[in-house]
DNA sequence: CAGCTAAGTGGACAGCATGTCCACTTGCTG
DNA sequence: CAGCAAGTGGACATGCTGTCCACTTAGCTG
């Protein structure tokens, strides 16, 4: 098992809750550095393509220096994308409708989801492709909240579980990027993913009669 | 530009439908070989973790070799996938409802649609994921081929091209792969599919009065 | 303010995969 | 059976990864 580290300072977790020495000044400015050079970087070309060496030399840094805090490119993205994603994650859990708990229709709570999704993608498409593509992206913890969201609001079918994934799919950063790139606006998305959101949660869905 | 390949026998593919000539006899048992070994290795173990080097060892023969046919591990996958995606395709085309044209639903149709990629998936996600990952999916033939059907079958919606990919998204081998490893049945992924199929198609879907 | 120490740094290194190249071998045809 | 194009395979150059360790330096302590 590898060492848990801090999504954000790249240090390593005290999981005794122990006082962790202070970063030093010169570590902490090295750390700005990486991740003003990586979300340049991401932002320039295709994510996919960076690498560990590209974002070293970008922050006038040694490999070794940045290998310390950051195992790889994907945490560094993800140490990007974590405030952004928490925010949506704080509207989701104690926000006002129809995001917030306090919305009563399903249907239009997982509709105000997928376009507060499409806003985060298209502004962060660049982050959350450098994160993790593939399969990666479902051990991710972000993901895990996602999952738990939406299988609380297909609680009402008989198998929540399996549409779970199945209603997160279309939120794939690749299936975003296919999409943005084929000149489909973020609104036609919103609407695309609204069709889903209320034919799969308003009442219809039912087998047609035999 | 790279110059295209057969997807089958790897050999330069004629533009100009000249004869080509034929292929030795040595060729095709290596051809053979690579085949078999590659199919092995994709089901062993991760598919995206073979190598062209593990390919060609188990093959018995030199790197070089293998790559005078196939550039890459996706174009012998797919090269492996083909016939099996073929079939399909010619189903959709020309076969029996409720997968043929003579289908008159087409929320039917997309269900059917569903299920017979399931199944198609449930075979050889193996392959799927050694074929392609993420962003370069898209730009397969196959792919084109699913999303022209999609993109028919909701001619109705206001907005077929944004809904085609959101459709197809679930449909990913890696989406599948993970809902098969947390032991969901192929039944129930048919049925969660059935549920978007039906959900989009079946007159629902319309917003509720403001 | 000088000395100490642990945190921090960066480049060297070994490992591994890619893709190309080319001298050699072999199947096929005439 | 001779000639040649197709086919073969390993060597090579390249590029990225991740680790390691000798050196440097920030910041505490007396």
């Amino acid at each position: 098992m590898t060492k848990r580290t801090d999504l954000l300072t790249g240090l390593p977790v005290a999981e005794d809750g122990a006082a962790r020495p202070r970063e030093r000044a010169d570590a902490a400015r090295n750390r700005a550095r990486v991740l003003a050079a990586a979300e340049e970087l991401f932002a320039a070309g295709d994510p996919a393509e960076v690498t560990m060496e590209d974002i070293a030399k970008a922050a006038g840094i040694g490999r070794g220096t940045l290998y310390r805090r950051y195992p790889d490119r994907a945490s560094i993205a993800r140490a990007l994308l974590d405030e952004h994603e928490r925010a949506l994650q704080h509207e989701i859990l104690r926000g006002a409708p129809p995001l917030g708990p306090d919305e009563d229709d399903p249907a239009e709570r997982l509709t105000a989801f997928y376009a507060a999704m499409v806003d985060l993608l298209e502004r962060h498409v660049h982050l959350l492709l450098g994160a993790e593509t593939g399969s990666a992206r479902y051990r991710t913890g972000a993901y895990g909240f996602w999952y738990t969201h939406v299988r609380v609001l297909t609680a009402d079918h008989p198998d929540p579980e399996a549409l779970a994934d199945t209603l997160l799919a279309p939120l794939a950063p690749e299936i975003y990027r296919r999409q943005r790139e084929q000149d489909i606006s973020p609104d036609r998305i919103k609407n695309a993913l609204a069709t889903l959101a209320r034919g799969v949660l308003t009442g219809g869905g039912a087998k047609p009669p035999e």
